[in-house]
DNA sequence: ACCTTTTTTTGTCCTGGACAATATGATTAC
DNA sequence: GTAATCATATTGTCCAGGACAAAAAAAGGT
């Protein structure tokens, strides 16, 4: 059931993936790996004894900038024949040169000298000075980027990562549990569809509703779409809110937010946010799109000017 | 990038699925789902005007049973052309009749009423009154296995259980963050393999490890094996414990477990535990295997009278 | 500058063959 | 009777290469 990512590479160090592995980790469907190979050549795995494809680290590597700038907006024909160090150059660019703040690069390096024991009483302080709000608003979320900027940049290894979320969830959901009222209105049923494995972007965004007050229902990540709409009866929520991280697709995103409103009844309203949406157009009918966390304030306050009355 | 899964069907209510949308909602690959067509007559989707596979409700509903039975271990060809009668049936006959125990038999009561303050307030509660070893030990270890059956019976909805899964993680998380020590000698790295998605097995074993005194290194699910060897040295750990859930083969476990045995130095011990490893019956060279909380402990105390006067 | 139509690009779906991984069943050894 | 070993059957994943819809870009018109 489970096929083995790594085959024992007589050379340590230098792992191989086979097509499934590099659709798992790149978001890249098999279907698409075969058809850029036919197309343009890149990638260009190597087979093993029984004609399947092999890809080599190297590759990989260039396959998830690959990723990164197209989900940027550059099309595929334009960059999949350039070297990894143009694309490299090209990620860089998309950010100009700048470097994380101070008090963000301080628990970055923390997390970088694997000071565990640092690292999180750096998070547990900047919780504390900052109060939940501000902290989630704006500490998670740039650690987040720039964790992910230094994870492309190839400084932070995947354990690194591990661990940062991790800890942050530890910290979120002892934030979450401590909170002292129970929460009132709106209900929101709080999930990702199946596909979006962050969990991260749920929990802060858990941790600001319950703080101001609402109540919230929270499945985690990667919830079916039928399942959804089975839910909202079952705990009698107002509004179910979806996470989509910048990993998924925008047109993804909004085609599952599409799929749920026509499966809701009206009155049930759809909240989407997450890094996937910050660049939408526009916002499909009968769905807020929430750009911030100060929106999803405003949001919470509309409903309850709007609606609460109502009982 | 997602081609769109309800493409209004002139019998409104009667939702359609493409073959995207059913190899994200039911985990079956597309690949599968054509084969079993080809081969055992089953799934038989209607075609689009341009051939394309749509999947009419009931199709949808017998192939997530099909699923279900076959990840408890019925065989695909045997049961792919019964009824859905009859698959029903043989869910329902997997709880063979015993009922848990009461004081577990009400907290699921709770989640099946979806009341989810007294559901939250019951589990802690039990926590306050048992202590965490026991809690863990005993309570969280009965929580899962039943609520695995009522799953199973069709008594817990899918996004029940999701909700079950948060909770508990809520908990225990803020009972391992609430540690007071630090947490001293062995180090212990944390995590499980790819594929071994189950989260809740390996915070529960970081609970107990950090309340007995262990510093901690949590890397969540799912850490490929060699950036498992890479984190050894960065972060200066003692032991590597792996957690299997019942939901990963046994052979599977083992393979894993004696591919890292291979790649780390001898002196890092492996401590392996959980479900797909209860039944081994021999284990592996330079392995140790956890078969319950108990054993645990026992392997912690046996670490620090053998190694740790070394220092 | 904005809207509409054509052209190009790109991702997903298709068929049907092959074969490795896994489970089952038979056989032998303890 | 239980456990290990091997043969056979089942099952999932991979492959090639063709086709076409959806999305984006370019071209054209007002």
């Amino acid at each position: 059931m489970i096929t083995t990512t790594n085959t024992a590479p007589a050379d340590p160090g230098a792992a191989t993936y086979n097509i499934a592995a590099v659709e798992r980790d790149t978001g890249l469907s098999k279907d698409t790996l075969r058809v850029w190979e036919r197309r343009y050549g890149f990638p260009a795995p190597d087979r093993d004894q029984h004609h399947e494809r092999v890809y080599p680290q190297a590759q990989f590597e260039k396959l998830r900038l690959l990723r990164l700038l197209i989900d940027y907006g550059h099309r595929p024909g334009k960059i999949i024949n350039q070297s990894a160090e143009a694309l490299a150059r090209l990620v860089a660019e998309r950010t100009p040169g700048q470097s994380p703040p101070a008090e963000i690069a301080v628990i970055i390096d923390l997390l970088l000298r694997h000071d565990t024991e640092g690292f999180r009483n750096a998070l547990l302080q900047a919780l504390m000075k900052q109060g939940l709000l501000h902290f989630v608003a704006e500490t998670v979320t740039a650690l987040n980027h720039w964790i992910g900027e230094a994870w492309l940049a190839g400084k932070v290894a995947i354990f690194d990562e591990h661990l940062y979320s991790e800890h942050i969830q530890n910290i979120l959901r002892n934030s979450i549990i401590a909170q002292p009222g129970r929460g009132s209105a709106p209900r929101v049923l709080l999930t990702s569809l199946p596909g979006e494995k962050h969990r991260i972007g749920l929990l802060m965004v858990e941790a600001v509703l319950t703080a101001e007050g609402a109540a919230c229902v929270a499945l985690g990540a990667e919830t079916p779409i039928i399942d959804i709409k089975n839910a909202v009866p079952a705990y009698d929520v107002d509004v179910v809110a979806l996470s989509f991280s910048s990993a998924f697709t925008q047109s993804a995103a909004l085609t599952g937010l599409v799929e749920l409103r026509e499966l809701l009844s009206g009155n049930i309203e759809i909240w989407g946010g997450g890094g996937a949406l910050l660049r939408a157009r526009k916002t499909p009918q009968g769905v807020l799109l929430l750009r911030s966390f100060d929106d999803m304030r405003y949001a919470l306050e509309r409903w309850r000017i709007e609606r609460a009355p109502a009982t």
